[in-house]
DNA sequence: TAGAGTTGTGGGAGCGGTCCCATAAAAAAC
DNA sequence: GTTTTTTATGGGACCGCTCCCACAACTCTA
């Protein structure tokens, strides 16, 4: 069928009757084992180098019992509307530091058919990945009992909702964050002050919203469930929310993120009103665009990088006994000041 | 170190001896083999069930030879600037298209600091996976070649460089689909058409501006130097590419990617001007939030997802023996037509 | 009813590594 | 100069699976 003669592979007893020793010595090089004579040594990786040769995974991780594959399983439609960078963002920073820690990254993406059980299993199955990163799993996916049930090892990204005390995870600090963003807006004097949330079943989405209830309060402003639109943490959602919205004519709106403030800021734009004039803007997370918009929006930042890279530190740490679990971090959140709410008199 | 007592995983022979068969008779059961007694069948799979035995994929791809692992590779570093949302639509297509099939994906970035070798030493080396797409490589990597040395199978997102005849790919006719833009907009009464083109060590880049010259020679309109600027698919590279060009009085600009043409059209409306009336705008992609924009987005569709998807169909199909090398596959695009260039007469 | 074919099952070898243990040679200690 | 320790190396067992071959029991054919 293939034309391609497949280049029979050179395994260690190879290299170790080309070099003229063992396969243990062979075995002692290329782990960096102690005791080989220097001489030994070099002649081996000369063969190696010349002939290619690069040891069998699989032969390795049958006896280790270790893959050097980390997994990341994102139970969330990469959304075909229009796609969050988010987790670009956040694969990127799991892959930096996992490659730096010299593992491999495997996927595992939500699908629109497989809502749950397909994925699942096919996560569950492949024992390939030493340890799991689980991104924003929403509240009714029940991967990470299953997981921990069975005893696997992995980080959650995202405060969970079950078993909080004993599962590992790397969280923002979303209430800090989104009463930052209320507070910043009630300081420059405004009153009616409404939110469009993220998606409540992520612990994202319900925190951000815990928070701004939370400012309010503290603040003495009251809390008008016209000025509270339920979003999706999509561009169309935001759009459509703040449609919504516009009606009870807000003075401010705190924007559970950024992707839906940029739809936010279409319907203002729309609707013929001015940001920051007549509507103040605050959105959450400081993605790269924040700055792009018109006006440039004034956020809550977190960083989504670190947050990777946090995520896979610990994971790592877990999987080779350097942390002691429950791992879980708190990511403080910053206020990033532009144009978007005006600036303090 | 670790609280956690690693539940000793069971094995072939523990199934075997928990349901009183031999070893052969459960590896049949597992792997779907004819003649085994249904009533033995269903009680081996009863056990199976009832301890959660899943079989150990090092072992198995040890004798198989396969590990069913599909790699991507992007050599390309995921902007921090404004995420290309073009990778995460590839990867949701790769994706899905490999589970359907039975494949899990792995995933190799580029990274800011490991320009080049280590990765490739990366990828070389982990012979995990069966196959490898790679997407968009750039003139200067080398990867497709040492691959092609090296017997290994893999496809090609977008053309290759260098030994066409050889390669397996898949791309979207890139020339045709630029001269489709530009057709359009002089149809449109427009003479000064200019152009932001992409990034010219990628395939895309370079083919879209060629199809760019040919489509100008072929409708004789003259090649003006001062309206060619090269971008580099970013937003902020329209951006900057769209200030330089309104110097020189463009009608209407062909940006080799709607990325960039979200740039463009901030630096637009920042001079002033507007769109379609001082200059047509038409992109490329058809990228989810070319329809947000303001106004909405002409632009030549071509089906990000349904690339990944052939990419992977044609890789597997060359693993299995299916399809005889080389598999090489050109996507037509489409012209949309929405607001940006104004609409025919 | 003997011979040939079919069905269901078990056991051995081997995939390519790692790691423990044995052992020879060299170096250090007394 | 003998004993002890250190250094460098080799060989066997094993990781958990698949796959080939052997073989028993049963069915079919003439």
């Amino acid at each position: 069928m293939n034309d391609v003669t497949p280049k029979s592979e050179l395994n260690i007893r190879d290299i170790a009757r080309l070099s003229g020793v063992s396969r243990s010595t062979v075995s002692r090089v290329l782990n960096h084992a102690p005791n080989v004579n220097e001489e030994t040594r070099q002649r081996v990786l000369k063969v190696i180098d010349q002939h290619n040769y690069r040891p069998n995974v699989a032969a390795r991780s049958l006896v280790t019992q270790r893959s050097n594959v980390l997994g990341i399983y994102i139970p969330y439609l990469v959304d075909e509307l229009f796609t969050d960078p988010y987790f670009a963002v956040l694969i990127q920073g799991i892959t930096r530091c996992a490659n730096e820690n010299n593992y491999d990254v495997m996927l595992w993406l939500q699908e629109q058919d497989n809502v749950g059980e397909h994925l699942h299993s096919r996560v569950m199955d492949s024992r390939m990945a030493d340890g799991l990163i689980l991104a924003s799993t929403p509240k009714y996916d029940l991967l990470p009992l299953t997981l921990l049930e069975r005893g696997r090892t992995f980080v959650m990204n995202g405060r969970p909702w079950h078993q909080i005390e004993t599962m590992n995870y790397v969280d923002s600090t979303n209430r800090q964050g989104a009463q930052q963003a209320v507070e910043h807006l009630a300081r420059l004097g405004r009153r009616r002050i409404g939110t469009i949330t993220g998606r409540l079943e992520l612990g994202s989405g319900t925190d951000r919203f815990i928070g701004y209830r939370q400012a309010l309060q503290r603040l003495n402003l009251e809390v008008d469930e016209n000025l509270i639109v339920e979003g999706d943490f999509t561009e169309a959602g935001g759009y459509a929310g703040m449609r919504r919205l516009l009606v009870h004519k807000p003075d401010a709106v705190f924007v559970a993120s950024d992707h839906m403030a940029m739809g936010a800021l279409r319907a203002i734009r729309e609707a013929g009103m001015r940001v920051p004039d007549d509507v103040a803007i605050v959105g959450f997370d400081d993605m790269p665009f924040a700055t792009l918009a018109t006006p440039p929006l004034t956020t809550i930042r977190q960083s989504v990088l670190r947050i990777g890279h946090l995520a896979t530190e610990g994971l790592i740490g877990l999987l080779q006994g350097t942390i002691t679990p429950p791992y879980q971090v708190s990511l403080p959140t910053q206020l990033v000041i532009r144009e978007s709410c005006g600036f303090p008199a």
